[in-house]
RNA sequence: GGCCCCGUAGCUCAGUGGAUAGAGCAACAGCCUUCUAAGCUGUGGGUCACACGUUCGAAUCGUGUCGGGGUCACCA
């Protein structure tokens, strides 16, 4: 008799103690009534039942209740449970090697393990959505990493995911750069000057800032009151015209604006490429900002909005424990607000999505929550399918990143160090002297944005994060490059046992082999016990939109398999089962590396 | 001030109702004629901010206090 388990160990046991308590009790149990965990390894067994709520509903003592369950989950599942022990109102399950086994030959090779079958829903994750005034920074590339992995996790687990992005291209910051641009360049551009087009633009935007600062200093000095020489500085008060003539699409506005956007988008362009992100829509706020004026106008007549005697338009969210909020102002302009409101109507009608994820910084959780309960008050159906995304702020050690006083850790220089880094640690190893550049290069880039990536998703979004620029980002320990290091050595032992038809992953000639009568080492368990988690891992971390959750398997995954590999040969095994099964065990792990990086949009490397 | 988030080892972080709270880094001591030492093993390091409460059981839930951050724009 065989058992097949064709769902999580978890699940099943869930059932499988649902079923037993029906049939000793006769009452109805659900999964929130007890709970399994993973046994702590100083007991014996694999998973765990917590019988102390159960105690408590059955009114029986925990021994009885324990050994009656454990008997009888044996005797209703004797090919997957072995043994049982009790201690205090802890019941430890063993697994039988033989459900082990047949996972195992299942699964080993199967790329697609742990990833669900397509549910048809359509979610859209917005992400990145950059300034066209400054280039990214490490903030930036938390957003970025996050967003691209979230959308990974949820493809993984059967959604059809778009990923898209807001450009933000238009507004009073926009035209602070292209001030300076035209006060200070003498017509210098990114060509003549060597500079990257995103870092060009921003060195005028930090010029526009060194500029209006002197400007206040000296209206302050001539005895002007601080807010009214803000408000007097000659530069603010071209920029200010600027963005007027801007709106009237007065031409030779117009014409720098798309000169210097240009400039931005190509820098963008690179860096995007670099770091791997990508958009299968790109939306730009210069062409959406007039959206949203139609529904106030729906608003005012069905008396959701207001107007005040200046003629502005406002909403009353007090009843909801949130302020008054402008959506018009008395000249008829549109704020941001209203904006955004536009955009999430048009994307909802557009493509027709069961969900619209906003990979936003926790500043703004204010603004969105405001905004999904404007949407409400409107009665527009997709409310409730708008879902905030925060992160925390990547801070230094030294306070908070600031691109107008150029206090940023940039991310171009931060990629350039990561693969400097990278480089300057395999040479000095010195084992991969045969490559050729080509094979070196990809290396680098592959080592140093692991490290990278990794290091800003194993953190749980939510938290803000401390970015020391000091230390660089380690290639040790709980990092990208240790768990591709785990996967390398992998690749190296198929090498050895499969010869010279070996080119990677799962290309050892095993399916055939008799095997599963050897006993199972307690490392060769662990091993499958945890690989056997990962399914429930990808479905934890779309559930939370966490991918440090992935960070964590992975890392201690990897941790697992090199304590077993220090205490076990696989090529020079005890005897040919043994090295089958280890070569199972050594196929799958590194299976599940590759596709829990790939998920992290971390690549990895056949040697390194 | 109102609302929201956070406080766990020297540092960076896991752990959200279960057994003696875990990793990595840093420090110290070991391990390369044997599949890659970017690795492995071991040692030291904790009033889980504090107090009270709920519970058979609390780092985890509740209330309060202290400390840090965010936000409450006719900025985006």
């Amino acid at each position: 008799m065989h058992t097949f388990i064709n769902m999580s160990f978890t699940t099943f046991i869930q059932s499988a103690v649902i079923k037993s308590l029906g049939e000793l009790y006769g009452q109805v149990f659900a999964e929130k009534d007890f709970q399994i965990n993973e046994t702590k390894p100083e007991f014996e067994g694999d998973y765990t039942v917590v019988l102390f709520a159960l105690v408590k509903n059955l009114k029986v003592s925990p021994e009885i209740l324990a050994k009656n369950l454990g008997e009888n989950l044996i005797k209703n599942n004797p090919g997957f449970i072995s043994a049982y022990n009790i201690i205090k109102a802890f019941l430890n399950l063993s697994i039988t090697e033989e459900s082990l086994f047949s996972f195992l030959k299942k699964n080993y090779k199967d790329v697609c393990f742990g990833k669900k079958s397509l549910k048809h829903q359509k979610v859209m994750v917005e992400y990145s959505s950059p300034n066209t005034n400054k280039p990214l920074h490490l903030g930036h590339l938390r957003n970025n990493f996050l967003g691209w992995s979230v959308a990974e996790i949820l493809k993984a687990n059967g959604y059809e995911v778009s990923k898209s992005s807001i450009v933000n291209d238009r507004g009073i910051h926009i035209c602070k750069s292209m001030i300076a641009w035209q006060e200070f360049a003498n017509g210098a551009t990114p060509q003549s000057t060597h500079t990257k087009g995103d870092h060009f633009v921003g060195d005028y935007y930090v010029k526009f800032n060194d500029e209006y600062k002197k400007e206040v200093r000296g209206l302050i000095e001539t005895g002007k009151p601080k807010e009214e020489a803000e408000k007097e500085a000659p530069i603010m008060k071209k920029t200010q015209q600027m963005l007027l003539d801007w709106e009237q699409g007065k031409p030779e506005v117009i014409e720098l604006w798309n000169t210097m956007n240009g400039w931005v988008y190509k820098g963008f362009d690179e860096t995007y490429k670099r770091i791997g992100s990508d958009f299968d829509q790109t939306f730009y706020e210069s062409q959406t900002y007039l959206l949203g004026k139609d529904f106030v106008q729906e608003g005012l007549k069905n008396g959701t909005f207001y107007k005040k005697a200046d003629g502005s338009v406002w909403i009353d969210l007090s009843d909801v424990g949130l302020d008054e909020k402008l959506l018009l102002r008395g000249d008829g302009t549109s704020v941001y607000m209203t904006q955004d409101i536009g955009l999430v109507k048009q994307k909802f009608e557009k493509y027709h999505l069961d969900k619209s994820i906003y990979v936003i910084g926790d500043e703004q959780i204010h603004h969105m929550k405001v905004l999904i309960e404007i949407c409400r008050k409107l009665g527009m159906p997709f409310a409730d399918k708008i879902l905030h995304l925060s992160y925390g702020m990547v801070e230094l050690t030294t306070g908070k990143m600031k691109s107008r006083d150029g206090m940023v850790v940039d991310a171009d220089d931060l990629v350039d160090e990561m693969i400097a880094t990278s480089k300057h640690h395999t040479e000095e190893l010195g084992k991969v002297k045969d490559f050729t550049d080509e094979a070196l290069k990809n290396l680098y880039e592959t080592l140093g944005m692991g490290a990278m990536k990794f290091y800003l998703l194993r953190v749980d979004p939510k938290k803000r994060m401390i970015f020391n620029p000091e230390e660089s980002i380690d290639f040790h320990g709980f990092t990208g490059p240790f768990v591709q290091y785990t996967y390398a050595r992998i690749q190296s032992i198929l090498r050895k046992v499969g010869g010279e038809n070996s080119v990677g992953n799962g290309q050892v000639a095993i399916d055939n082999e008799q095997w599963g009568n050897e006993k199972l080492l307690p490392l060769e368990r662990d091993l499958i016990i945890f690989l056997e988690k990962y399914s429930n891992v990808v479905y934890q971390a779309a559930e939370e939109l966490n991918p440090s959750v992935i960070a964590n398997y992975v890392f201690h995954l990897a941790k697992t398999f090199n304590t077993f590999y220090a205490e076990h040969s696989v090529a020079n095994a005890e005897n040919n089962e043994k090295k089958v099964l280890r070569l199972h065990i050594a196929v799958m792990t590194a299976t599940v590396i590759k596709s829990a990086l790939q998920l992290l949009g971390i690549a990895v490397p056949e040697r390194m």
